[in-house]
DNA sequence: TAGGATGTAGAAAACGGTTTCCGAAAACGT
DNA sequence: ACGTTTTCGGAAACCGTTTTCTACATCCTA
C-alpha cells in the first residue's frame, strides 16, 4: 500500500506539507502543490479513508439510516435509491458512507445508540422513512450530537437541516390535474391517507384539502394506512360512487385500482411517490415522481455542509407529474 | 468517547489486557477477563471499530459489490436484500460493511479498483450479480489480493467461495413441478433463457434441457436476455402453439404472462427468482423462490472464514418453489 | 534445585493519516 | 539596513485500536 509517507518522500516535502495538499489547505505554494500532485499521481496515491476518519475529529463517516422493512417492494425500490444517491454523492467527496437499518436500534436507548454511531466515527446521519412514533431516533436528532439530515421531517436546528419535496403542494398538483383532466369540480373525491403519525400524511392531507376549498370540490379523507390492503378494502366499500380515487401512495393506488377493476368500474386514481411498480398496476394512474436518487446526492452534501459549520436549513426538491405506463418501465 | 483506556483504567490492567480480552484472546485469566468485563459494562464502552480496522492488517472491512441499475425493480429487491443480509451479520460479527456499486469501477483498471479498496481498508468482497463480461471485476476476484465471496458465479479458490442456490437443479424442479400438475410429458415447453453471459442462464438451461431428456418432453429455448420486453416479444411470437412457458427470470416470466393476457390463452408460466413483483402479475405463475436475505448474511460469514485463514469453497444454499400470490405481498 | 515450559500481564511500536505549533525565509515598511 | 509581519514547510503529537515482544511468576520435570 502506498500511504503518504511515500508520496511526501518522493516529492521531497513533509507527510504535513502533503496532507494539506490533499485537503486544499491554503498555506501551501503553487509550486509544491504542483510537486505533491505529480508524485500522488506516479505513485497512484489514494489517501486512505479509514486513517483519515480516525485521525480528523473534523470530517468522519456519514450513516445513511432507513427502514426497508415498511412498505415492501415500494420500500426496497425507495430506499435503494436513496442509498446509491448517497453512496454516489459520498464516493464523489472522499467520504465513506455507512448504510445502517432502522432494525438494528429496536429498543435501544438513545444514548446507546449514540454510542454505537461514534464506535464508527459517525459524525453526520442521514435519516429517511423516520415517522413520530420513533422516539428514540428522534431524540437522536434533537440532541444534536450529530450533523443530521431528516428526509421529508420538519426538524430544523443548528445541527439539522431537512430535506424533500413540498408534500402539500404536490398532492395539490396531483389533484387538480386528475380533477381536471376529468369531470371537473363537480367530481367527489375519495382521499385515502397514509399512517398519521407521518408528517407527509399530514402534509398531504392538508394539500388536498385547501384544494378542495379552493376548486369546490367534495373530499373524503379516509385512513389508509399506507396499506394497499387497506386502501383496496376502502374502495370497495366506497369507492364506487366518487369519480376520482386520490392516495396517499403509490402502494396504496395500487390497492384501490385492483379494487376498481374487480368492481369493473374505472375512476381514475392518483397516487403519490413515483414507484416502478405503478407502471405494472394498469392505466388510469398518475402520480407525483420524487426523484429519490437526487434526494440521496443532495442529502449527503448537505451533511457535508453541516459538518463544514454550516447551520441547518430546509431544502424543498422539485418533482413531476407523471403517469408511469408500462412501456416506460419495461426493460 | 469512552475508550479502551479508560476501560484499562478502571479495570487497573494495561490496554493491550483489554484489547485481548475483547477479541477473546486466550491468554487471560478468567479473574481479569471478568473485572475487564465489569469495566466495559459500566463504562458503556463500544470498541472503535475505525481504529480497529486501521490497527489491524487481519480483521478490516468488507464490501458488498452490486449493481441495482441492471434489472430495475427486481435488482433493487433483490440487491437491497444482499445488502441488508450482509449489514445484518456485519453488524453481529463488529464488522463495517461497505456498500459499493459496479457503476463506481466503470472503466477502471483493476489496479485502480484495488487501490481504491484497500484506500478503504477493505480485506473482503462480496460480489453479487458478476457476469463474464465484466472483465475487471472478474480479474479482481482472480487476483486474490482480497478474500472474495461471489453470488453465482462458479469460482472458487484458496481466497475465493462462491454461493447461491443450485441453479441447474432448481430449474429441473420448478419446472417438473409446472408440467406435472399440467398436462403432463406430453406438453411442449418454450423456455426464454437470461442472458448468456451470465453462468446462472447456462446452468437453468442445462437444467431445463436435462430434465427434457429425462421426461421426453419437447423443449424449445430462445434468449430472452434477462428482458421482460423481449420475453413479451417471445412469447407474442412463438408462445401461443406452446403448453407451457418456462423463464429464466421472474421479470421475464412477467413479460410472458402480459402476452399470454393478451393473446388470451393461459398456459402456465414459471419465473425464477421469487420477487414480490411476482405477486401483481397474473394467476397461474409459479417460481423458484431464493432467499436473497439469507445468501446475503451467508456470504458475510463466508468472508470472515476466509479472512481466518480458511481455504475457499463452494456453498448450495436451500430454495422454495411457491406461487406467489397477490394476497401473499398484500400489506 | 537448576532448567525449561507454561500462563499471564504490560510497554511500546505500529496502522496512515490530520493538526498544531514553531521556525526559517521572504516580503514589507520606515 | 533593520525590525516587523507574512508566507511556507516541517517536526511531532495525536486519533483508538492491535500486536509483538518482553518480563515475571508459577509449575513441572529431571
Amino acid at each position: 500500500m502506498v500511504t503518504i509517507r511515500d508520496v511526501a518522500k518522493r516529492a521531497g516535502v513533509a507527510v504535513s506539507t502533503v496532507s494539506k495538499v490533499i485537503n486544499n489547505y491554503p498555506s501551501v505554494s503553487e509550486d509544491t502543490i504542483a510537486r505533491v500532485n505529480e508524485a500522488i499521481e506516479e505513485l497512484h496515491f489514494i489517501p486512505n479513508s479509514v486513517a483519515a476518519s480516525l485521525s480528523s475529529k473534523q470530517s468522519g463517516r456519514v450513516a445513511v439510516l432507513t427502514d426497508p422493512d415498511g412498505q415492501t417492494l415500494a420500500s426496497s425500490e425507495i430506499m435503494m435509491q436513496y442509498i446509491m444517491g448517497a453512496v454516489k454523492a459520498g464516493n464523489e467527496a472522499r467520504l465513506d458512507i455507512v448504510p445502517l437499518f432502522f432494525s438494528m436500534f429496536a429498543g435501544m436507548e438513545v444514548e446507546e445508540i449514540e454510542h454505537r454511531l461514534e464506535a464508527q466515527n459517525i459524525r453526520s446521519i442521514i435519516v429517511c422513512g423516520l415517522d413520530r412514533d420513533m422516539k428514540a431516533l428522534t431524540e437522536l436528532i434533537e440532541r444534536e450530537k450529530f450533523k443530521s439530515v431528516v428526509v421529508d421531517m420538519p426538524m430544523e436546528s443548528e445541527n439539522t437541516s431537512n430535506i424533500g419535496v413540498d408534500h402539500a403542494q404536490a398532492q395539490k398538483d396531483i389533484l387538480r390535474k386528475t380533477i381536471t383532466e376529468n369531470s371537473g369540480p363537480s367530481d367527489s373525491v375519495l382521499y385515502i391517507s397514509g399512517r398519521t403519525n407521518s408528517y407527509v400524511t399530514e402534509e398531504r392531507i392538508r394539500g388536498a384539502m385547501e384544494l378542495s376549498e379552493e376548486m369546490g370540490f367534495e373530499l373524503t379523507v379516509m385512513n389508509g394506512a399506507f396499506s394497499e390492503k387497506t386502501a383496496r378494502e376502502i374502495t370497495f366499500k366506497y369507492g364506487r360512487d366518487k369519480d376520482i380515487i386520490a392516495c396517499g401512495s403509490d402502494l396504496m393506488a395500487i390497492g384501490a385500482m385492483k379494487a376498481l377493476t374487480d368492481m369493473n368500474v374505472f375512476h381514475p386514481v392518483c397516487g403519490f411517490d413515483g414507484i416502478t411498480l405503478m407502471g405494472y398496476a394498469g392505466k388510469n394512474m398518475t402520480t407525483v415522481r420524487q426523484d429519490f436518487y437526487c434526494i440521496g446526492e443532495e442529502a449527503l452534501r448537505e451533511c457535508i455542509r453541516l459538518m463544514g459549520g454550516e447551520t441547518g436549513r430546509s431544502i424543498k426538491v422539485p418533482y413531476d407529474l407523471v403517469q408511469v405506463r408500462y412501456e416506460d418501465v419495461l426493460n
